[in-house]
DNA sequence: CCCATTGTACGATAACTCTAGTAGTACGAA
DNA sequence: TTCGTACTACTAGAGTTATCGTACAATGGG
């Protein structure tokens, strides 16, 4: 119960992926998932929008393949699909976080 | 006399640049001009879109800072920013253009 | 000057996106 | 079972985008 639908390796589309990239909010969410830990609940990033927008963000990062997300008790711990993107995007997940950091020095502090 | 406007080089956003990219449309330009060289007319490109939508696309990727556009007579050349955009945004085109062709193997050919 | 070529401007429409509020579900703890 | 936490679903509004048709402007060639 409660299945959350996840795109295969080889589905993944760049349409998808780099629209969901474009998001300031999304992007900020695949940085905190890239410099930290695997299995980040929802409730441990700090986005400028309410819940309810932060559901549709990480809903749109999840179908387009850029995380998994799976339930642990009340929580869902979201990981970057760091491989599958490179498998089938070469060098572009890393061009996009190492853009996105030149562009936002400190991405805690920023206000978005 | 109709000068077109095009953002500096430290100008560029990296919102605006993936948002640009995530079409297929301007992909497919994006392509062609990294593929042939430079100076190709809008004329050029063989778009499944109509003339006035095609007008659209080349100028949001004008706006965006992907291409370089400039008055010949009655055209337009276009030339893409690809060394703005490396300076900028270190290895981002060249792993959208590599991700690109791979997802569509024959862009002359394909529906889109 | 007339005309063909090339591209723009404008208006319209349908679809999508971001945002939030409200209500509700699933789970764990007391 | 009752409560709090964590997140989702649904609804809705405002704004943006992609698309096209039509009309128009700029240039160069005869």
């Amino acid at each position: 119960m409660r299945a959350l639908a996840h795109p295969d390796r080889g589905e993944l589309q760049l349409d998808t992926v780099l629209s969901a990239l474009s998001d300031p909010v999304r992007r900020r969410i695949i940085g905190q998932l890239a410099d930290g830990p695997d299995d980040q609940a929802c409730s441990a990033f700090q986005l400028p929008v309410s819940k309810s927008t932060s559901t549709h963000h990480f809903r749109v990062l999840r179908e387009a393949g850029l995380i998994e997300q799976h339930y642990s008790g009340t929580s869902i711990l979201n990981t970057l699909r760091a491989a599958d993107l490179e498998a089938r995007f070469p060098g572009l997940l890393q061009a996009v976080l190492q853009a996105s950091r030149h562009e936002a020095p400190s991405p805690t502090a920023e206000r978005l």
